[in-house]
RNA sequence: GGGCCCGUAGCUCAGUCGGUAGAGCAGGAGACUUUUAAUCUCUAGGUCCAGGGUUCGAGUCCCUGCGGGCUCACCA
């Protein structure tokens, strides 16, 4: 028997057992907990199946992923721990499409298509040129397709499974059939917290029309496999064999219970708003045994992520959802989980594209070095924590062994400062680093890549305007005149006669320059800053000299003595 | 009406099987002087919302109350 099998909650189902498995404070993190307590709810079950799943109504953004990133972590525990699992994702996208998204291309022909299936819907993007995944074969296509692909990069690898296809395809035809059946108790159940009881003449079914598409049909059922629709809209009646499948589907509060019995869900978790107390989580657990025969997975529930400024939830039918690419745009991939993974689901967090995005580098930094440092006896259990959430958000698992070290990369505002000294330059920014001796290897090299086309793009599309310059590309027009005169041309004259002046060469100088004049350096610093980059303050200025080089900074600056 | 979350330093928050209250920023002192929210060292600062309970021991667990937020009760 594998080692996590035996594990159990401390004094729970391991009584009478044999020998208590001790807790291993190694896995210390929610993940950890919460992987423990499916392996205890199941623990003859292998693999373990756990469980995502999201209707692509819209943008699949970065409060949708929040869903991916829970399951992902407690599959990433469960492995560690040494049970094998299956990780599956389900795409609701037999859903309706209820609402045109605001900034949606298309919207005439999106509101034509109101109420049928999102996977019958065209794909509104097709013609798009800026559409990053092509032209797919619906609505529902395009949006999975660019969620997909922007998980890769995150090491999030699940086995997708289309709602629509498996509903058409006749896979749920025993679910459907165990409802119709047992519909008397999901109504009892479903009652319990309806302001109106459902009537008696209800049916657990939702569906289209083979004729027009659309959601607003009745239904009857011939009490064995076959179900007669007919569509208020266009009156059109079909009779769908549920061993054949069709556009029969169960409404979302029996789906999601017959979809735990089906796959075998040990775990999934939800968001709040399926985590109320008559909520769909609550009525599911209660339908999935008298009418399904299996339990309810293990569940935890996850509150939603805001954006820094955004004001309120993400909407996907508002329009100005960020998604997971937009947050890869700005954040490691690596950053990007430790983001969710050192949140506990049940908090709120945000996700910031403002000034907050250094400081969160910052952190990100410090705890990658804490993960490495090695014990000392001191603070070895706040540390373990530390080094156990890092591990989790690695793309690749695998324990990080005390006292090693990671991989060095600049941190963020240096990087941003020598990119925009170089114009974003990538290779240019990298030589840099390479003569300073702070990029020594291949490995340090990839690094810095990583982070520096993350930090060019914050520069370029959020930085707060204080943060920001662009070195002139052409001189400026107005010379000066009197002591700020006299001064530059001094620092000229250093620049001319050791055009590959060093950092350290050049610092005596800017402290001698202003001697024999009113001015301090601090008075004279504007003007020298206004001749390169157009505004009055900038980076430390000789650092911006000697990176820049004389060849660049020299004509701009002879521009002031014209 | 039901459920969940939050209330900890001036501010934003951490505090993951209960074991001497923490970080960042802001503040104060010093060093350095280098100007994007520079860096380093040191320092001050809390009735952990209130009340009760369990415990040798509670920020942490349980109950009650107050204040704030979210969510369900139509669909998914």
């Amino acid at each position: 028997m594998i080692r996590a099998a035996t594990l159990r909650e401390p004094g729970g189902a391991s009584r009478g057992m044999g020998q208590q498995q001790a807790y291993d404070p190694y896995f210390s993190h929610w993940a950890d907990i919460a992987a423990r307590r499916v392996v205890a709810a199941h623990p003859d079950r292998r693999p373990i199946v756990v469980a995502a799943g999201i209707t692509p109504s819209g943008v699949v953004h970065v409060g949708n992923f929040r869903e991916v990133m829970t399951v992902d972590l407690v599959a990433r525990a469960l492995r560690d721990q040494g049970v094998p699992i299956r990780f599956i994702y389900s795409w609701d996208d037999f859903d309706v499409f209820r609402k045109v998204p605001a900034d949606a291309p298309e919207q005439a022909m999106l509101t034509e298509n109101l109420r049928r299936s999102v996977a019958d819907v065209p794909d509104p993007f097709a013609n798009d040129p800026a559409n990053p995944v092509g032209p797919r074969d619906s609505y529902a296509s395009h949006h999975i397709a660019v969620f997909e692909a922007s998980l890769a990069p995150l090491g999030i690898e699940p086995e997708f499974i289309r709602q629509s296809k498996a509903y058409r395809a006749g896979r749920y035809a025993e679910g459907i059939r165990r409802a119709l059946e047992k519909k008397d108790v999901i109504r009892a159940v479903l009652d319990q917290f309806r302001t109106e009881p459902l009537p008696e003449s209800w049916l657990p079914l939702a569906g289209f029309c083979r004729s027009c598409g659309r959601d607003r049909i009745d239904f009857g059922w011939d009490g064995d496999w076959f179900v007669d629709m007919s569509c208020r809209d266009c009156g059109t009646k079909t009779r769908v064999d549920l061993r054949e499948g069709g556009d029969v589907k169960l409404p979302w509060r029996m789906d999601w219970p017959m979809r735990w019995a089906y796959e075998g869900v040990c775990f999934e978790p939800g968001g709040k708003d399926h985590s109320s107390a008559g909520g769909s989580y609550d009525t599911a657990k209660q339908i999935v045994g008298p009418v399904f025969d299996w339990v309810a997975p293990e569940y935890v529930p996850y509150d939603f992520v805001r954006i820094k400024g955004g004001g309120g939830k993400i909407s996907s039918s508002a329009g100005g959802a960020v998604t997971v690419a937009d947050c890869l745009e700005v954040y490691e991939p690596e950053m990007l989980r430790w983001i969710f993974a050192s949140q506990r689901p049940n908090s709120e967090f945000q996700i910031s594209f403002d000034a907050d995005v250094i400081k969160l580098y910052e952190d990100w930094d410090r705890a990658v070095a804490t993960a490495h440092a090695a014990d000392d006896g001191k603070n070895d259990k706040k540390r373990a924590v530390v080094r156990r959430t890092i591990e989790l958000s690695r793309l690749v698992p695998g324990r990080i062994e005390p006292g090693s070290e990671p991989v060095r990369v600049p941190s963020f505002r240096p990087l941003s400062m020598t990119l925009q000294i170089y114009d974003g330059d990538l290779e240019g920014t990298l030589e840099h680093y390479r003569r300073t001796g702070e990029v020594g290897n291949e490995a340090e090299a990839e690094r810095l890549r990583l982070r520096a086309v993350r930090v060019w793009r914050w520069i370029e599309q959020h930085a707060p305007e204080d943060f920001r310059y662009r070195i002139r590309d052409t001189p400026a027009t107005e010379a000066l005149s009197g002591e700020p005169r006299a001064i530059l041309a001094r620092l000229v004259a250093v620049l001319e006669a050791s055009p590959d002046c060093r950092e350290e060469d050049l610092v005596p100088h800017l402290k001698t320059m202003c001697e024999g004049t009113s001015l301090s350096a601090q008075d004279f610093y504007p003007y020298v800053y206004e001749l390169l980059i157009a505004r009055p303050k900038g980076p430390k200025l000789t650092t911006l000299l000697s990176t820049m080089g004389s060849t660049r900074a020299l004509p701009l600056l002879r521009a002031g003595l014209a």
